[in-house]
DNA sequence: TCAACATATCTGTCAAGACGAATGTATTGA
DNA sequence: TCAATACATTCGTCTTGACAGATATGTTGA
């Protein structure tokens, strides 16, 4: 079975965890799919940090990326492993009870979907979660397609 | 307030759980009281090595410690926040699928309770989950895991 | 008090990894 | 092809922490 021997053995997905940027990553990635411009506009950090902390959990096995054009999409992997599942299930919980990641997330969606977009941005995909069907009606005339 | 923002920030959780040695103490010790003693022979591993990884759990708030005479005895610490009681339970839960930490218990019951007991264990106290009745009031309580 | 024992801490060395700054690479549109 | 955009990687520096080996501390019994 997989459990924990190949890909993902305990340690290494506990240091990926063990780092403040990697979680708000991972928090915001959490509903699905994101581009890393949103990533950069919501954590208000360097963009060559995010990459190197999204590469770091790509490695980890913890998320895959997706190329569209000029941007890539984040998003969780598929678990291998239904122990491992349950324990990032636990973390991402975790995460929502905190205060700093609630404001992450609020800022996601006010970066997306408010009229004071940044010029930037204005062309950018919006991350899956917000750009659905599930969205709310204020959201849904927002849309802006590429 | 009781959600992680004191001793139990996130990033110190996972970069205590983030080494070998600290999960496999960890795991030893999940049935209840250690003594230093056995994890050393258990594991297989330096004195100081033990100690050294045991202060750190200490310092995150993973374990706690008991002096009796000359022995310590180290034990899970009691849960302060619900959700990393929860993560902890996951981690548990994957550590008993862990080859290596299947073995690791089976020494521990090995060293204590057979025959060929090292003569420097012989008179050392017995972890709480194998020690049957003998044992002091505060142990006998501690009757509390999987 | 001293010796023996159990455990803790200190010292020096080394590797992983976090950071900003600079640079490289892939894609798009002109 | 060229410039702009979006992202990735490399570089030099610094911090954290893992380790072995040596030593310090605290407890017990003589």
């Amino acid at each position: 079975m997989a459990t924990g021997h190949g890909v993902f053995n305990m340690e290494r997905l506990f240091r990926a965890l063990a780092d403040r940027t990697r979680l708000r990553l991972l928090n915001l990635i959490s509903e699905g799919e994101v581009c890393v411009c949103f990533f950069v506009e919501v954590l208000g950090t360097p963009q060559p940090k995010i990459s190197r902390h999204l590469a770091y959990l790509r490695r980890a096995g913890i998320v895959a990326a997706r190329r569209e054009g000029k941007w890539m999409h984040y998003r969780l992997a598929p678990p291998k492993d239904l122990l491992v599942s349950r324990i990032l299930t636990e973390v991402r919980s975790w995460l929502a009870e905190d205060r700093e990641m609630q404001l992450d997330r609020a800022r996601l969606v006010k970066v997306c979907c408010s009229p004071g977009v940044p010029l930037r941005l204005q062309a950018a995909p919006r991350p899956a979660s917000l750009s659905g069907e599930s969205r709310t009606a204020e959201h849904r005339n927002r849309r802006l397609a590429r």
